[in-house]
RNA sequence: GCGGUCGUGGCGGAAUUGGUAGACGCGCAGCGUUGAGGGCGCUGUAGGAGUAAUCCUGUGGAAGUUCAAGUCUUCUCGACCGCACCA
């Protein structure tokens, strides 16, 4: 007998798809178009297994829909810019291009290895420039509508490597290649502005009916939106400069009777000033500067401090005089800078209070059961308050606002959390930002005509800091209108700029324009986009934000780019590191003896604990490793890699195998329509509520279950071989059903198997099954009997018996009637079809 | 620290959304096939007690709502993801 050679059957198919292009698509105003797309790979070196899960699930669903009759759009590229590639530039002295270019060359051919069914004429890379010249030109565009402007930003600086570091590249406060303390440097940076769609981003976030809600929570989380207050405190000196008067933000304006203190941030302009006059306050911020973190995990962390000036804030209606400290805790970017505190209902200013010894005044009446020795921040009645006592929270916060407002001493203020995107990064790899610089300092954007502005070859790693800085002529240029010497910008965008607009590219991904509206039109939005959770915040707002600045651009027709997102989760393993910090691959890692083994974590190449799929697909093939992929995890959980299990894929695949094989001349032969006499109805229900099950299961990304379910329904036809040899066309109909459910899982055992049986079309071309509604309706149900809620017995009865029949039924259940005893039952509830409860 | 998610046998997980917990699979055990191993087939498999029928316990922990809770509520413990220059 013939030996499941997925090898060569694999290679087979792989091979016939590619010479009839199965995968290529066009434009089809009859067809009904579905775009599935999953987040592109950075191009690290090889696949991980978070790509196969990533990668497997968005073929299931294309192969899926195209059997399903949809004209189906599955592109795939490349994230080709970033970091990793300039590590490996420095390390190990090989051209960031050359690393890029080797790393897609072996990622490809492990994608083709695995049968997605990819159009790979759409494919793009975002490093080749014929991808980020019309990423340049988009920041022109961006430049024209004032999505696009300077300002000045803090960034890690590296003082012995004279560059600035990622967050990743920080450890411990530290540079990670030269272990010295990191500096703040204040820089001049290129932003865009997404605070401009803050609003839009976050009220839109209801219409995408088809996210997951953590998703959205998390969004709006992080878009932060806070109504509140906005409210004038004047200061006690006359000498001041600047300002005379203190704006502060508050949510919390029913809490201004217990204000104790008002607090500045240390770069407020009135901080400055009274810096001018006082070193101490000049030492202080300074302190402040010095110590900053730029990762707000570490800020939250940080100790807080303050310092008092000798300035006082007025309250506005009691006249009090308040302390004005300058704290490390108040950011200036957010809301005006300065704040006042009521440390009896902040957590916050209570410890700040307590720190510096300020008056703690009670505002709302702590309910008894609450810790006095904290703050109280929830709901409750204000006190000590004058005209607000007796009012709850909500209550106050209208009439204390009413009468500021009223008073000219406050305004309304909305404020969100989240803060412009900084694009400019400090590096070579990555897209040239087109403009230049006059000697005087003028910016000037380099004409459309001028574009690209290409990265050069010749560069040098050898010397710390950003090659274009170093480069000899590259950012030599001239004013293109006045000819004056002009210096390039040396900074290049920041990654996620790339990742921002590539699924509007695959429309067109080889057009002469940014955008081919017409495709565009037709194939956006996407209607499925799949990927990591992790990408939860970052990468889809700020794909949401640049498709709405796109289209106010002019150049699309849609906002929301993302239709239906399905988060995965991670696939994770345990960690190994050696005592000197060292990470080692789980291989490697086993065999030291002094490894700390460490807690498991998203497998990531930076920390070694991937999993290489090479060998699974060497040993068992593409269609069990998809198999694998799908049938033991949810898609949306995390997986907590084991190799086991593995194998059990790869046995089914061969079971099915052999059994089709030792039966082929029997499937061979053509088939009739099969009999649908009663002898074969326990098959035909049990294949109809397959095929309806398992479409349901797709459609929902429930894959597991429909591996599950398919499995189910084979390990009947195995049960019954015998009786189905017999019945050539009913056996005929089982088998061409399980493989078609199958197909978009295990795409190319099923197309061997597909065509030996006598098929001439590719079964991904063939409609999917479609269960038949007689087949489907059950005529008994089980119903569950139970005593006090516990189960006692069950009993099978005809579909939509009555509830009187059923508790009669029931009743007579020798196993009830000796529990009850010949007590009388106190209540019977009766759940039709399903359960029947009697309590005693 | 803040925000989000998850927690079910030895393991991955299932449970029609409040109604028979453990589907499907991995692993393990016993038996068969085989010179042996592998492979394949059959049987068993939540835990505890019992020859057995059967009974008791059980969805991280504690409490609550309900005729009925893995599912809802509160508290608590643990794991994971994100935190703006990793992608």
């Amino acid at each position: 007998m013939q030996k499941y050679n997925f090898k060569k059957i694999e290679k087979k198919w792989q091979k016939k798809w590619d010479e009839n292009k199965v995968f290529k698509v066009t434009q089809n105003n009859k067809k009904k178009k579905y775009y599935v797309l999953e987040m592109f790979p950075y191009p690290s070196g090889k696949l991980h297994m978070g790509h196969v899960r990533n990668y497997t699930l968005g073929d299931v669903l294309a192969r899926f829909k195209r059997s399903k009759g949809f004209n189906v759009l599955h592109p795939m590229g490349w994230d080709s810019f970033g970091l990793p590639a300039e590590n490996a530039a420095r390390e190990n002295n090989i051209h960031p291009k050359i690393w890029t270019v080797k790393n897609i060359n072996t990622m490809k051919t492990q994608l083709k290895q695995m049968g997605l069914s990819y159009d790979w004429s759409r494919e793009i890379s975002t490093c080749d420039k014929n991808y980020y010249y019309h990423e340049q030109k988009i920041f022109l565009k961006f430049l024209k509508n004032d999505l696009v402007y300077k300002k000045s930003s803090y960034v890690n600086w590296d003082p012995t490597e004279k560059c600035v570091l990622a967050n990743e590249q920080v450890i411990d406060g530290k540079g990670w290649r030269s272990g010295v303390p990191i500096e703040r440097k204040l820089m001049s940076q290129w932003f865009l502005r997404i605070t401009r769609y803050a609003e839009e981003l976050e009220q839109s976030l209801k219409d995408l009916k088809f996210w997951p809600d953590q998703v959205k929570t998390m969004q709006k989380n992080w878009i932060g939106k806070s109504e509140g207050l906005k409210i004038k405190f004047h200061t006690d000196n006359k000498n001041l400069l600047v300002l005379r008067i203190i704006e502060i933000f508050t949510t919390r304006a029913d809490t201004l009777f217990g204000a104790s203190f008002i607090g500045l941030a240390p770069d407020h302009p009135i901080s400055k000033e009274l810096s001018k006059k006082e070193p101490k306050i000049k030492n202080f911020i300074e302190t402040c500067q010095k110590n900053l973190v730029l990762k707000e995990e570490d800020f939250e962390k940080i100790e807080k401090i303050g310092f008092k000036t000798q300035l006082h804030a007025i309250h506005p209606i009691t006249q009090e005089k308040l302390p004005v400290f300058i704290a490390n805790f108040i950011i200036m970017d957010y809301g005006t800078g300065a704040i006042f505190g009521c440390p009896a209902q902040d957590q916050r200013d209570y410890e700040f209070a307590k720190k510096y010894d300020l008056q703690i005044k009670q505002v709302i009446k702590t309910p008894k059961n609450q810790n006095l020795n904290k703050a109280y921040t929830g709901d409750g009645t204000l006190i000590n308050s004058k005209f607000l006592n007796g009012l709850n929270v909500k209550e106050a916060k209208k009439k204390i606002s009413k009468y500021l407002i009223g008073q000219n001493m406050a305004k309304m203020k909305t404020i969100y959390r989240l803060k412009d995107w900084g694009i400019s990064r400090q590096r070579y790899w990555g897209c040239p930002i087109p403009v230049m610089y006059l000697e005087d300092g003028t910016m000037i954007p380099v004409p459309e005509k001028d574009l690209p502005i290409t990265l050069p070859e010749d560069i040098n790693f050898s010397k710390a800091s950003n090659p274009l800085i170093q480069h000899p002529k590259w950012k030599h240029t001239k004013c293109p209108k006045t000819g004056q010497v002009a210096i390039r910008e040396t900074e290049t965008f920041d990654t996620f700029f790339e990742s921002s607009w590539y699924f509007i590219r695959f429309c067109s991904p080889h057009s002469s324009k940014i955008i081919d509206k017409k495709e565009a039109n037709y194939w956006l939005p996407i209607d499925q986009y799949i990927g990591g959770i992790e990408h939860a915040i970052l990468h889809l707002l700020y794909a949401r934000f640049f498709t709405r600045a796109l289209y106010d651009c002019g150049l699309i027709n849609i906002q929301e780019p993302f239709c239906n997102l399905l988060t995965q989760g991670m696939v994770c393993h345990k960690t190994y590191k050696d005592k000197n910090g060292n990470w080692y691959n789980p291989n490697e890692g086993l065999k030291i003896p002094e490894i700390i083994v460490g807690k498991s974590e998203k497998m990531s190449k930076s920390k070694k604990n991937v999993i290489d799929p090479d060998s699974m697909l060497e040993k068992y093939g593409a269609d069990t490793a998809r198999l694998f992929m799908l049938s033991d995890s949810p898609p949306e959980r995390n997986l907590e890699w084991a190799d086991t299990g593995v194998n059990g894929a790869f046995k089914y695949l061969n079971k099915l195998w052999n059994l089709i094989i030792s039966n082929i001349e029997l499937l061979k032969q053509k088939k009739n329509s099969y009999s649908k006499n009663s002898d074969d109805k326990e098959i035909l229900m049990a294949m109809n509520k397959t095929i309806h099950n398992v479409t349901h299961d797709y459609e929902n990304f429930h894959f597991n279950r429909a591996v599950a379910r398919i499995r189910e329904f084979t390990n009947i036809i195995f049960e019954k071989e015998n009786e189905l040899k017999k019945k050539q066309n009913l056996f005929k109909k089982a088998i061409e059903t399980t493989i078609k459910l199958l197909a978009p899982i295990t795409p190319h055992i099923v197309e061997e198997i597909w065509f030996l049986i006598g098929n001439k079309s590719f079964i991904i071309q063939n409609s999917w099954p479609k269960a038949e509604d007689k087949f489907l309706k059950t005529t008994t149900v089980t119903i569950a009997v139970q005593i006090n809620g516990k189960l006692k017995d069950t009993i099978d009865l005809p579909i939509d018996t009555s509830e009187k029949k059923i508790e009669k039924a029931a009743l007579t259940l020798p196993s009830v009637t000796k529990t009850m005893k010949k007590k009388t039952p106190k209540k019977i509830i009766v759940v039709k079809n399903k359960v029947i409860n009697i309590v005693i």
